[in-house]
DNA sequence: GGTTAAATTGGAAACGTTTCCATTTTGCGG
DNA sequence: CCGCAAAATGGAAACGTTTCCAATTTAACC
């Protein structure tokens, strides 16, 4: 009769495993084991919950299924900027495989910033979500996730160093940032250039930190003037990458080579030479850091830095997933993705100066 | 002593509301008063609990009070290519105004394939969702919102007409892209340009067949040759275009303008130009439609139609909290957002034919 | 101080599942 | 047909909240 209630008030009530049982003839048990594990279960049974659940459009309530059995069958994912197609890229290919395996993901955006991944990390506490997938804003704010793994969610980490406890790292997944960026290097290197300049974000996270060391260690190994590795950090904003890039090659001896991050950066760089009226690759070489459309399409194209990003999102998930099988035990609780180096027009030797 | 067993098997048992009233030496009724409404609740009990729930560390399970509550603070968000900055720009700019409400976001990524389309609809009922955003991958499909509509979860839809029902049309939120197609064309016209091709998706949904009808109206009243409007439908792929471009660009009179969508359309049509040695704008004037990074670091500089992804996403989920709110009497149900053309580099008169 | 209304409180039901446990049914060998 | 183990079943507890209801305390007014 509360059901008659509801419905006179225009409120759909949902067909419960109550309904079904009744409609089946058996009891509640009946049909969660029924429906469920299919053990323990007569022919008879069967086939009557399989009919009545069909007749009446039953659809069990997983947020009350979850209440249960204590899984929520979600994860959540932290990135620091969505809309940036490096991130946005890894986020589908893990919602892929994360979808594949039943579970669905919730995202959070957190724009950098410690206070709303903290905030966020409780919401998703809250809610019991089963794991997470966190591209931390910093490396040192690792205090929020080990309160979250101590609720006993897995946590995964995308391509940032968060210090781990009692020596064992957190499974994570890394891209090979400081061999790319020696690759770059060595490669103009040895076409001959002297002078290159390195456009990334700061070090305060790991793949500048890596870059940067890569960087260095090709100068080191080629036993040339190190003064020559000009290190630009950057913020990732395309007008500050653009006067900083003008600044930079307006000086005396300017680099006659630079190897530039991402989008904004890229494409500050490529703006700056252009108003100084250098020509690329003539009087000046370019390395993009991250394959993107700009740097494919560009005239002239540029070489660039790849790495898969759907390889990230999915060892990402495919950890996340090893994790919550409980199967730990087997298989690597970390990656590490390679990065190549696909040569296109933009790199030539530097004219004499 | 469940506790103790829980504790010993290295399993860190929740602190519930229980023990928290017990701390505070209410009744759990109380605390959940306490806690929530702050309603009916003595200032000595309010500080009690309060106390009692910081020593703890108390957190709510939200999963368990949506079971109560029948609301779960959830929405989800289906769109057919997370990895699309078009795509990408609106999903954050929902989720960061979503967040803001105490919502979390459900993404889920259809690759415009309406089996996934309707297992995610299935799942997001399931979870009991309170609403979600959907883009769905064709305007047809719409049995699959109706079924989720029918459980009382509001939708509201992104750029896509989906037939309502009763003439009640669905909240949703619509880019003109009509009026943007007309101004762009209009300009071309107006330049002198008399053969002109849009390059976009196929007329399935709701975009491309508004730009068409406005590509075709600028046509109209100029009253000039319609025959000069060249309508290439194409998927989104990047090589697909490239090819289709080449074709269009090698012809006989072959046209003089492009307008191409986003970035994988626009970028096959660039190297197209490039590879038959056609010079922008010189040879052939370029509009892009969607604003991207390539549009506006490309050289020379793309003249592109833009509208605000951020508007988008924000008025989406704006629309879909009004809805949950439930004052959806006030207010509108739809947005119709304006696109401007920027004017750049890449257009001018044509040359003589 | 007594009466009545209002505010507060504790206890229990309810949300929709799964899972435990005791009971009943089935299957099988003698 | 009996006895017994195994399988199947129904009923109820449990998950952690919120909310209803009845009971109690406080406040207010004369």
């Amino acid at each position: 009769m509360s059901n008659m209630r509801a419905r006179m008030a225009g409120i759909v009530s949902r067909t419960t495993i109550r309904d079904v049982a009744r409609t089946a003839g058996v009891s509640v048990g009946s049909v969660s084991r029924a429906l469920n594990g299919g053990k323990n279960v007569s022919a008879r049974v069967a086939r009557d919950v399989a009919a009545a659940a069909e007749k009446l459009g039953y659809q069990p309530d997983l947020q009350a299924r979850s209440l249960r059995t204590r899984t929520t069958g979600m994860v959540g994912c932290l990135v620091s900027d969505l809309a940036n197609p490096l991130y946005a890229s890894i986020v589908q290919a893990a919602e892929a495989r994360l979808r594949e395996a039943g579970l669905l993901m919730i995202v959070g955006n957190t724009a950098n910033d410690p206070a709303r991944e903290r905030a966020m990390v409780a919401a998703f506490r809250s809610r019991r979500l089963d794991g997470m997938l966190v591209a931390p804003g910093s490396d040192e704010n690792d205090r929020a996730w080990r309160e979250l793994a101590a609720g006993g969610a897995p946590v995964v980490i995308l391509d940032r160093d968060v210090p781990g406890e009692d020596d064992v790292p957190w499974p994570a997944v890394l891209v090979d940032h400081r061999e790319g960026a020696r690759t770059a290097t060595r490669y103009l290197i040895g076409l001959g250039h002297r002078r290159i300049a390195l456009l990334t974000p700061g070090a305060r996270m790991r793949p500048g930190r890596e870059r940067i060391a890569g960087f260095k260690a090709a100068f080191a190994e080629a036993d040339i003037d190190p003064a020559g590795a000009l290190v630009c950090l950057q913020e990732s904003s395309m007008d500050f990458a653009q006067g900083d890039a003008l600044e930079l090659l307006r000086r005396d001896r300017r680099p006659t080579a630079i190897i530039a991050l991402g989008t904004r950066i890229l494409a500050g760089a490529l703006r700056a030479a252009r108003d100084l009226g250098l020509s690329v690759p003539r009087d000046l070489s370019v390395i993009a850091i991250g394959d993107t459309d700009l740097a494919a399409v560009h005239s002239p194209a540029i070489t660039a830095l790849r790495w898969s990003l759907e390889d990230v999102g999915r060892a990402a998930a495919e950890l996340l997933l090893q994790r919550l099988r409980g199967t730990s035990g087997e298989g690597q609780s970390r990656a590490l993705l390679p990065v190549d180096l696909v040569l296109r027009e933009s790199c030539v030797p530097p004219t004499a100066t």
